[in-house]
DNA sequence: TTTATCTACGTAAACGTTTGCGGAAAATGA
DNA sequence: TCATTTTCCGCAAACGTTTACGTAGATAAA
């Protein structure tokens, strides 16, 4: 059978494809007669509009493109559903692609992403990523980009984040004023500017509560979460003095429970573990983690508006402008104060 | 400045866009000299070719489909990656659409779907679904889908699954070994065959250990969690002798955990729990939650091999055949049997 | 009446790509 | 030498849309 588009639908009504074009848009150079034969018979033989042609002729994907590291992360995962939320409410589509934090695969995306797939972007920048050309070449191509949470400074556009500043500065004081005394901090390694303010962060309330920092208790960990494991167990071994751990991110804490419970080591009298985290079950674990908590959600709706509102406006290249939501800390089971004795 | 599209190309090079065309698809109709020229310039100018204009013209969109419930899931969040690996390797875009569970949202992405958008589809049924007609319709656009989990009985077609029967049946078993003799079922209320399989596998256990199956301790829950919580705490108050409770999905299992402790039921002492789950701290919850866990991984891979194997081969419709991967249970603490005494 | 405006539709070009066909020049065969 | 094949390239149509422009008829204004 042939294929049902707008030739098909024009034939069948003995009208040109121009009409039946313009009378699926609603337009008001058809009469309102024939606009009523051309979407009866469209939805009776449920004619579909071929959307690459469409997006070809317009130079409109109305699609969105959204570049993250992971999606089995409870985080980006949230967000992409504030994301898909509003996208949807505009029609546009979504197309998600992974970049694994690795920097080659982020360079091969968003060249993709450029042959027209998609009118803006939304993303979170891989951790390995350290050139930012790809990135900036989006100017030329005249999409607009906006970042949400793992923002890259050198690029001037308009970002989402979290006050991680003050959340890590938070937490910090939170595990001193729990008592602890030696607090190792766990990240990351990437010289992203989200890393850089939580470890910011961390020192300064150190330093603000009289306490020195020791870069030997600072821990970049990797991709792999069992060396990780073999990481933080050495460092615990090597430093039996800690008694605080501030994780930046979530497999980072889950790591730490598991060198404890192997070490012996309980939480949170021995230990007191805080990190970041969207974890639901956080208040199930053992003991309940205290967490800083993002509005991961929140992010992705927040991006998706500034980026649609862009879209809306047909403004390519965005103010550098950056909307900081705010993260919630958790006090839970894992960072309760020693009973006064 | 101009675009840089084949026109683009073919005039600085002094040749025909078709040509050009030719020399990037590496054609034996162009010198090997003219190549070099082409992909010269090609890379000098940072030449991205229109992927919808391609698609168009090849009545191809290298892209494959995924339309899921949810991504703020492990199981999905786990198949994504492993579909997503076979498909790059395949040089194919991934485009995930989320359907919220809702039968509405269901039909609407297919019909997205159908316009050219994808060449294939993966699918995990919502769970509010129990009309199919939308998915059938697939057949006339030539679009050939493979259903992973949440498969639909009702459409012939590849399948991906777990041993659901054997795994619920199995969790039951362990469940009675660990000395449960009321075991309360609890299950998202769906028609789908992945609940009935888990159910029945739920009912042959008992029966096959001399246990009746009580339908009143069959509890369907909702997507609401605060719901299921209020939810289970009514059958655990009205049931006090339950002593033992198979989740057939992770949320069930952590909702459960919540009203345990909130009505000081101690697992597994007073109530032994066990679900499926693809939750990577289930090891640290307190108690160790026990799990059937689905090689999530796995099905995403293998779902989207055939899936592309089909594509290579042009074959639309897919031999209805289903492969079945199996389920890992891990025993935790969650189900301890009490010490002899 | 004539002229101007409006309504409702068709014609055709364009978006960027791929590909069947044809053909000129070069290479090969006799 | 001529005939045949091979090599390399251009022309133009096509994919399904959208839209600038043209126009025939109807209506309104003069």
């Amino acid at each position: 059978m042939p294929p049902v588009n707008l030739k098909r639908l024009a034939q069948e009504l003995n009208l040109s494809i121009a009409s039946v074009s313009r009378a699926l848009q609603d337009s008001h150079e058809v009469s309102s007669q024939t606009k009523e034969r051309v979407r009866a018979l469209a939805t009776a033989l449920n004619y579909q509009p071929h959307a690459y042609a469409s997006s070809l002729r317009r130079n409109l994907s109305k699609t969105i493109g959204v570049v993250i590291p992971k999606v089995a992360n409870h985080f980006f995962a949230l967000a992409i559903n504030g994301i898909e939320e509003v996208a949807r409410q505009s029609g546009f589509q979504v197309l998600i692609s992974l970049t694994h934090d690795d920097y080659a695969r982020e360079v091969s995306i968003i060249q993709h992403m450029k042959g027209g797939r998609v009118d803006g972007l939304l993303m979170s920048v891989a951790s390995g990523t350290e050139d930012f050309a790809h990135i900036k070449s989006l100017r030329e191509s005249n999409i607009p980009i906006v970042f949400f949470d793992r923002v890259c400074a050198e690029v001037s556009t308009a970002k989402v984040t979290t006050n991680d500043y003050e959340s890590a500065f938070q937490a910090t004081e939170h595990l001193i004023q729990a008592g602890c005394r030696r607090i190792a901090h766990l990240l990351i390694s990437n010289n992203l500017s989200i890393g850089q303010f939580r470890q910011q962060g961390y020192r300064d309330a150190l330093l603000a509560h009289g306490c020195d920092v020791d870069p030997t208790l600072i821990l970049h960990g990797v991709m792999d979460n069992e060396q990780n494991v073999a990481l933080i167990r050495d460092l615990l071994l090597r430093r039996p003095d800690i008694d605080g751990v501030f994780a930046s991110v979530e497999r980072l804490a889950i790591s730490t429970y598991r060198v404890c419970k192997e070490l012996g080591r309980t939480i949170p009298d021995d230990i007191k573990v805080i990190g970041f985290s969207n974890l639901e079950a956080a208040s199930m674990l053992d003991p309940p983690l205290s967490t800083v908590t993002q509005p991961a959600y929140d992010i992705g709706r927040e991006a998706a508006k500034i980026l649609l509102r862009a879209l809306e406006k047909k403004k390519a290249i965005l103010p550098s402008q950056s909307q900081v939501l705010k993260s919630e800390l958790f006090q839970r089971q894992s960072t309760a104060a020693a009973p006064a004795r």
